[in-house]
DNA sequence: AACGCAGTTTGATATTAACGAACTATAAGG
DNA sequence: CCTTATAGTTCGTTAATATCAAACTGCGTT
């Protein structure tokens, strides 16, 4: 069948070990294809999957039923369901610390120009679970809910510095992939900024996902010395200027200390 | 095969017409049968689905594949994983009226001793997509996520009034599940009660889903005439006693008419 | 050290998902 | 207004694939 071999080598990245199950990938895949705003038809998203109509009508059929998606009346397309949103809320609750962590934080927000960002990871990227806005915020556009790069943000190398090196040889792949000149590309030099990283509980993002972008971060890490969220600063550029970093540091390693031993860590 | 049996009987009620592929009907019901607290292994997993170990291992394996459940390294349990957060925020973006809503009625929610809730409706149920808190709450449990009937909430039956009859007969199961005695339980009053509610623009529930909770809603209707969110003033027991009625009404209209015309729609 | 339990892997069989073709409905164009 | 085209939907056949059973692994307990 040609069609099993596009998706196979389309997809074949996020394979884990293990038995797939072919439609369960393929109704996933689906759910990939849609953004935001993207309302697509059965004959669209049968081209993008490079599948049969019918085949793909069977998958969206059964996703409606459960919410997944949902059919616009009026143009008989499909858009994202309202279930997304209720499964996404029941993780969001499952993530008791973070409300304690952005309480905790926000008077950081407050006393410096920098934007606060409390985030997790999810198979080897980051994942913005909230954020609080400084005071004298330009625009915010916010990232909550969306991923990135662990190489290179504050909070992605603060949570990889206290996961498994196995988990690094899981999820990443070298060379890194180099946003700004400051971008670690190797995985020797990913190691060593990470062992850095573990001498004194923060991680520094130096433009490394952006020029002009300057991140201060620190792990919460559990019981079992995993990292379950981390926090990080963020100064867009200049304002880092007239700024004690090492006070900054401080502060913040006294907020994520306080929030890992809420979860049971003992340093 | 008695499992498909059992699968079928339990889970009829979603079925929408159509195909249904039953591997991926199979891997939604596991996603449904976790909380946000739970974490569930394979043979639980197996034991409430009536399916076979590997059967089920190969459903799981897949969803975790895409970051739908994740699993935890120490006990090998699995819970539901980040992907379903970020694609729940995908589906919040894609409502982009509701920041505007949320911003045009802080203010009520400051002047009056109640809480402003926003809903939507899915499949036949509403669902809460953001609140905002009064100024003297007490506490704050959040429904912002959950689902609720639409029979006995001011929210519903302010959107109910606005869909298609055939809406009603998809969705609602008669008599009407009564939770207080003065839940609406036939489909005869209850239509009744959207005629009325379209005369006014204004539905109210007079503690029809709690003793003691009355509620001033009034949808948001897009270009088509269709509701797309609904507004609601909730009032707890005592609370309703020196409020102006009748003016609350008239400044949450003013709100959502507003909003309304800001999708287009033209009264 | 042996047992039991839970997660995981493997292989055989028959169910089921995929395809192709046909059908329907809506919209565009002559 | 009728034809044509496009997109969604339905149906029946076939072969691929999901399911089950049984065996394996690894951990924790007795």
């Amino acid at each position: 069948m040609h069609q099993k071999t596009i998706i196979a080598s389309a997809k074949e990245e996020n394979r884990r070990g293990g038995v797939q199950i072919q439609s369960v990938a393929r109704a996933l895949e689906i759910l990939k294809c849609f953004s935001a705003a993207s309302e697509l038809g059965i004959s669209e998203l049968s081209a993008e999957m490079g599948l049969h109509k019918s085949t793909v009508f069977g998958l969206v059929n059964t996703l409606v039923s459960y919410g997944y998606l949902e059919q616009i009346d009026s143009t008989k397309k499909y858009r994202l369901g309202m279930t997304l949103f209720e499964m996404g809320n029941l993780v969001l609750s499952r993530i008791d610390i973070r409300n304690e962590a952005k309480e905790r934080c926000t008077p950081l927000a407050r006393k410096y120009p920098a934007t606060v960002h409390i985030a997790t990871h999810s198979m080897g990227e980051v994942i913005y679970v909230d954020k609080i806005d400084c005071n004298d915020s330009l625009i915010s556009s916010s990232n909550v809910g969306k991923r990135a790069l662990m190489h290179c943000t504050g909070v992605g190398k603060a949570m990889l510095a206290y996961l498994p090196e196995k988990y690094l040889d899981q999820y990443l792949h070298f060379p890194l992939k180099k946003l700004t000149p400051n971008t670690i590309e190797t995985r020797e030099r990913l190691l060593e900024e990470l062992d850095g990283i573990r001498k004194t509980g923060i991680a520094m993002d130096r433009e490394e996902i952006e020029d002009g972008l300057t991140c201060i971060a620190a792990p919460i890490l559990q019981k079992d010395g995993l990292p379950e969220l981390a926090i990080s600063l963020s100064f867009p550029y200049g304002r880092i200027k007239n700024v004690d970093i090492q006070q900054v540091k401080r502060e913040l390693l006294a907020c994520t200390q306080e929030l890992s031993a809420r979860l049971g860590f003992r340093g």
